[in-house]
RNA sequence: GGGGCUGUACGCUAACCUGGUAGACUACUAGCUUUGGGAGCUAGUCGUCCGAGUUCAAAUCUCGGCAGCCCCA
């Protein structure tokens, strides 16, 4: 009651059919949900934990998808597809995997009205499905290395509540799945995976993250080391990003993913396997989105600059020739829209844009025209820019990624500035209760004292930074006091 | 895993408690007027989440389903 209540009086507030009604850092939650649906981004649909990407939010991830596709064929990975519905036999076959992801499996039991005779599992990821075919593909060492890949989407239905796009039941994502004739070869894999990864949160999404390795308690089902890129969210909570599993040769010996070496012996393969997905959106909008709607970063942005023209009756004719002029020159270097709609005032258009993030906006009226030059107002910060008309192309180019580089920046200032480093244990409980983020201590590495953090103060381990490990000399276990193996990452998670 | 709340047009909300004509704002459509930070007038279109029960009569009461949100673990 007191929820719909305080809804009904921020309605109240006005007349504003889209837009945004709560401020980003007084209601998080409400603020998410009213930035990815009201700005047209994605949208709810009629099955829960199912969303519609919609043409902007589908633009950005077909733009974050091609761009890693085109790294992964560069390193050379090539592409491939498989079912989505798998036979429980299959699903079966590892155990560590089978636990994992049994409770969340959707099976599919019937064909009409007749029973089928075996239960079909929606994939929640394709191990078993593809390795199956593995096992029949690989039969030399000449076959090897095997790196796979395919774009799908998954179902995974573990989730009381979904959160759109942070925690949806159906998500897109990629999942590579590599098999070499050696361990050391397999782990060479890893970094340029990863790298991948990195480039494409930075570079298109404007993300910082925590790269790291995380504990065996939280590594991936049926892997033996897991590690991953963690994101940090404005409400204090982690989530993990993209990923990347060491396998060994679990899945090799529960599929019989076997190959004749040079040796004249009979060895299973050694896997890999690795995945981003559009969960990194939903980070995306949360990180850079502020009151006035969401930010979307240049390089994913459907449409990176939109043209107001400024006109009266008078002018108009003028006006819409001057910004369809313009129109034409930039559109040949940037996606560039004229919003020469006349049912709306400037100022209409104006909330409008920056509600839907669109990272530079170009005004346009008589004085301009005048004058020789244009108003840029960056989506960013709001500055406001005069830009002689000779320089157009050139320093549009430069805004753009001057504003990529600032989302990023003040996403990693944010990120920096929630790492904590607590002295003891009780200093961690304040510090996570407080939502203050991601606590940075030394850990022992046993799963006890991982176990008695969760209970005791609700954060899980996301992961173990690469870059802090050097630090571990003479340090004790923040919870139990032995000597510590790893500086570790405890935060609340999604 | 446990507890709580909500569902009326695109959105937000009134009528619900006390059963009896679904109303306002916004959006949308058309016309006129306007246009440098969410303009105005006129006319029009669209709605009780789904299913069952109680009743002469259900947006309103009861039960179930579906969907969304919050809190605790």
């Amino acid at each position: 009651m007191a929820d719909k209540k305080e809804r009904g009086e921020k309605s109240a507030r006005g007349d504003r059919p889209k837009g945004i009604t709560v401020k980003k850092s007084e209601n998080f939650s409400e603020w998410y949900t009213q930035a990815i649906t009201n700005t047209e981004f994605v949208d709810y649909t009629a099955v829960s934990g199912g969303l519609a990407f919609r043409p902007d939010g589908y633009f950005a991830w077909e733009t974050m998808q091609r761009a890693t596709d085109a790294l992964f064929k560069e390193v050379g990975i090539q592409n491939v597809y498989f079912p989505m519905l798998i036979p429980e036999r299959l699903l079966n076959k590892e155990k560590e995997h089978v636990k994992g992801f049994s409770p969340e499996v959707a099976w599919v039991t019937h064909a009409g009205d007749s029973k089928l005779d075996e239960r079909l599992a929606i994939r929640p990821t394709s191990e078993t499905i593809m390795y199956e075919s593995y096992a029949k593909w690989i039969r030399s060492w000449r076959d090897l290395p095997m790196r796979y890949n395919q774009w799908n989407s998954v179902i995974r239905w573990e989730f009381k509540h979904p959160t759109p796009l942070l925690r949806s039941r159906e998500f897109l994502w990629n999942e590579g799945h590599t098999a070499f004739a050696s361990q050391e070869e397999a782990d060479l894999e890893r970094d340029v995976i990863l790298k991948i990864y990195e480039m494409i949160t930075r570079d298109y999404l404007a993300l910082p993250g925590i790269l790291g390795k995380k504990t065996n308690k939280e590594k991936f089902a049926g892997a033996l080391a897991s590690y991953s890129i963690e994101h940090l969210l404005p409400d204090g909570l982690v989530v993990q990003g993209p990923d990347f599993h060491s396998d060994g040769q679990n899945f090799a010996k529960a599929f019989e993913i076997t190959f004749i070496d040079r040796d004249e012996q009979r060895k299973y393969v050694h896997q890999n396997t690795f995945a981003i997905s559009t969960r990194e959106l939903g980070v995306l909008l949360a990180t850079h989105g502020d009151d006035k709607g969401i930010i979307i970063p240049p390089r994913i942005a459907r449409i990176q600059i939109v043209i107001v023209p400024i006109y009266n009756n008078e002018n108009m004719a003028t006006v819409l020739m001057q910004a369809k002029a313009l129109f034409m020159r930039l559109g040949v270097k940037f996606r560039t829209h004229v919003d020469d709609r006349d049912i709306y005032s400037p100022g209409w258009k104006f909330n409008e844009w920056e509600l839907k993030g669109i990272p530079i906006r170009i005004e346009l009226g008589e004085k301009e025209i005048k004058a020789m030059d244009v108003v840029v107002v960056r989506r960013d910060t709001g500055e406001k820019i005069k830009v002689k008309m000779a320089d157009i192309e050139l320093k549009i180019g430069e805004l753009l990624n001057e504003i990529n580089s600032n989302l990023y920046m003040r996403a990693r200032k944010f990120l920096e500035a929630n790492i904590h480093h607590a002295k003891n244990f009780d200093e961690l409980k304040d510090t996570i209760k407080g939502r203050g983020g991601i606590v940075q201590a030394p850990w022992c590495g046993s799963t006890e004292c991982e176990d008695k953090v969760k209970e005791e103060s609700g954060a899980k381990i996301s992961n173990m930074p690469f870059d802090k490990q050097g630090d571990i000399k003479g340090r004790k276990c923040i919870y139990c006091g032995n000597e510590a193996k790893h500086i570790a990452n405890f935060a609340k998670s999604y």
